[in-house]
DNA sequence: TCGGTTAATTATCAGATGCTAAACAACTGC
DNA sequence: GCAGTTGTTTAGCATCTGATAATTAACCGA
């Protein structure tokens, strides 16, 4: 059914590969070489790996996930059937690059940060944010992050929903805490008065890094006045509740 | 330089188009036909270009940009070499896409709401942004916007520019004169802080509506809580400033 | 009703894309 | 130094892609 009407195929089609890489004055134009006149490298298996995911992760955060293998392969300095060898299909790729910059990412101190009483919460609460931004205001992991949202691919809500339970939930137990109140659940207002500050934040660094915004404040400012909103604002939502 | 080695091209390739559709059993499967059996409809060509523009916009905010042509034609029911008896290429296609998004939504009345001093602040704000997230709290645009952004299109600086001059900037005057403070202009430190909540709201529809997070709580809650933050944070930087 | 205008289709091109199979070559153990 | 292993390249297929030239057919006015 989905066949097409011709079987006829194409008697001969134009190489897509380069010539072995050590001619001189090459001058092919090809898109899939080892750039000129690069020597043979062969890595241990394990470490090669390494090294795709790592520059794969550059690559399609600067070009989006659509973007080819051969484009990737080109600047690995590799060919791009290798890849095959390491990821049976480009999606596989992809989804490893996922893994690496999401997962990898998370700081599991930055919970111990929010939960330390010693200090007063405001000071925690700027420790915190200051940590968190230092991790996540990179150019390739806000692409990652936007382009995998619009992918529409599970990880993104996996994400927010560490989010949600590492850092909104607790700042808002903490919250209730400073305030004198017993502890309890976080509402669902709450919850997303917290989210909205936390997204300002997050949008922030977005507006500097994807879409070039000339940014003149210090982070530190811009976190202060943050954290400062959020804590007014969940005292005035604990009063208002009773 | 740029050429192939090869010069010799296919000597038959798989063609490209569907027969014509009036067949009653085709089931070739081919990529480019106007859907089924339909008749061939014949439009004025200004109505044609409108209905093309109208539906790519929905056709990219779900494929992103870099979906082919032949599968938005598909979509249209027409076939791809139509496109560009009205675009001379799909980049031009694109860009009066993004026009259409984000020129064509903007609502000059914005301004008035924040301007109108008969009205208290915080109420204008909130009537503001109830105003402004009914227009783009949509699905399409939140996409348009996002696609956009990664591909580094100036038209994204061009919208901010626009927020910031036309809402974030006259809400801090407002502001001031609601402190009873003499007009200046706003300070860097101050924008920012309007820019965080202003994109925290801007977050929660993308939240709900890009990554799907389940939402319990109503929009004009969560409106409400932004606006009281925004402005007893701007209330504290305007004292903290003497 | 007939002929001209032009919207729309058909048939392609030339290059890019994901992926595979076979050949090659660098390292390892003997 | 030789053979086996395995990392890497060459060559290629089938399909998809943006774009163009030639052809067909729907509509309008005379």
């Amino acid at each position: 059914m989905t066949q097409s009407p011709a079987n006829i195929r194409p008697a001969q089609t134009i190489p897509d590969c380069a010539p072995h890489p050590d001619a001189g004055a090459t001058g092919h134009g090809d898109a899939t070489a080892p750039s000129e006149a690069a020597p043979r490298r062969r890595l241990p298996s394990a470490e090669r790996r390494r090294e795709f995911i790592t520059k794969a992760i550059d690559f399609f955060a600067e070009e989006g996930f659509e973007s080819s293998t051969r484009g990737l392969a080109r600047r690995l300095g590799v060919t791009q059937p290798l890849l095959y060898r390491y990821f049976p299909s480009k999606e596989d790729l992809v989804r490893e690059v996922y893994d690496a910059v999401f997962l990898n990412r998370w700081r599991p101190e930055w919970a111990e940060i929010i939960a330390a009483r010693q200090t007063p919460l405001r000071a925690r609460l700027i420790t915190l944010y200051t940590a968190y931004t230092d991790v996540i205001f990179d150019r390739i992991w806000f692409r990652i992050y936007l382009f995998s949202g619009l992918r529409g691919i599970d990880i993104n809500r996996q994400y927010m929903k560490l989010v949600r339970e590492r850092m909104i939930e607790p700042i808002i137990s903490e919250a209730l805490a400073n305030a004198g109140l017993p502890a309890r659940p976080a509402s669902e207002d709450e919850v997303e008065f917290v989210w909205t500050i936390h997204s300002g934040l997050f949008y922030f660094g977005a507006r500097s890094l994807i879409y070039g915004a000339p940014i003149t404040v210090d982070k530190s400012v811009v976190i202060a006045d943050a954290v400062d909103a959020m804590m007014d604002g969940l005292g005035r939502k604990f009063r208002a509740q009773g």
